[in-house]
DNA sequence: ATAATTTCTTAAGATACCTTATTTTTTACT
DNA sequence: AGTAAAAAATAAGGTATCTTAAGAAATTAT
């Protein structure tokens, strides 16, 4: 059923009893976002922590003067927020978009807190889900640094076919911190 | 004693009983590193997560034709290593060396595990350390896509003034993202 | 299907940031 | 204290990347 996915997920790191998984799958809330339509909005309060079912999400900043730094894509059996600002009850500080029609499956703040409190398992799974995305970004951070554009493109290419295939151009310019001019200038001369 | 700094940094996250005071701090081993010691050179299996108890350290990773990159500076009450490393036990990708004399504390990975293991607070005092790794990483990243040169310099010396006066403007440039000579002609026309 | 938007490409000129080299200043060593 | 080494400043010329603008291609909406 619906649940399996996000069950999988979990049981990457943890085994949970019958009696955890119904308590875990009953704080969940299914939710359908079309293509376009917005999660998050930059001062909402950011209550939700979100799994993606299927579909596609991307979180982007909106800096001075319109300008758009994609943070992350997230697509099927990735987990997404703000979450700084999920973590701290604080008005968002991103917007989260669907970039497809998507089904994702969110836990709210409360339900989080109880869930660790309740289940402290997913201690655990948490702390294993935060490590990873810290290296991550720690990775992504010193190939910000240490690469140029052209090979920050092809890294991209490399870590994430099949995100590379479900977003614009200009969606992986933002992403990479170049312009979507010069990203197809580096397309051209890829070869 | 000198359990009573990384006790109290525990102790921001979780409450540990006598019992357990005693079984983690029988897990740290405390280290002198000299100025300009290496605590980490790439290719070495990284097998200890520390903690500052003094000085200043910087995380580094070496690129192409001999460029720098500061991945972070750890001061007093920081925690650091190469976090990916570390956790799957591999040679790491980075150098971390001592910048100050320092006094550092350190759990290997096999002490890592047990504590995990045995006292499972642990992994909500790791979870909220991750966390809070994740999001200032993720923060970074941010200003790193949407902030000019200028912009991420003044940044960091209000977010870090104390990091700010112990490193060089050498490292500061490289934590930054810039050449030094560039750093310094940001510096002249600040005012 | 057609029109309307949005994305992608191309190209010329602009700018942020880099490279190299030299000098001055600060720090480390005996 | 004096010397060697490293860091910082300065400046000229170079390059990666940006800006602007216009047209072609693809996607979305009517």
């Amino acid at each position: 059923m619906k649940n399996d996915l996000i069950l999988a997920n979990v049981a990457k790191h943890i085994t949970l009893d019958q009696d955890e998984v119904h308590y875990f799958t009953s704080l969940l809330k299914y939710r359908e976002v079309e293509k376009g339509a917005s999660l998050l909005k930059e001062e909402d309060v950011c209550t939700t922590l979100s799994y993606v079912h299927s579909g596609a999400l991307r979180a982007y900043y909106l800096g001075k003067y319109g300008k758009e730094s994609t943070i992350m894509f997230a697509i099927a059996d990735w987990w997404v927020t703000d979450m700084y600002c999920f973590l701290n009850c604080l008005p968002a500080m991103t917007y989260i978009e669907a970039i497809e029609e998507s089904y994702i499956c969110q836990l709210s703040k409360e339900h989080f807190d109880q869930l660790l409190a309740e289940v402290p398992k997913f201690e655990r799974f948490f702390r294993i889900l935060m490590q990873n995305a810290y290296t991550r970004e720690q990775l992504r951070i010193i190939q910000n640094l240490s690469q140029s554009a052209e090979e920050r493109y092809r890294n991209f290419l490399q870590k994430y076919p099949l995100i590379a295939q479900q977003v614009t151009q200009k969606q992986i310019a933002s992403y990479l911190g170049i312009t979507p001019e010069f990203l197809s200038s580096i397309r051209k001369n890829l070869n």
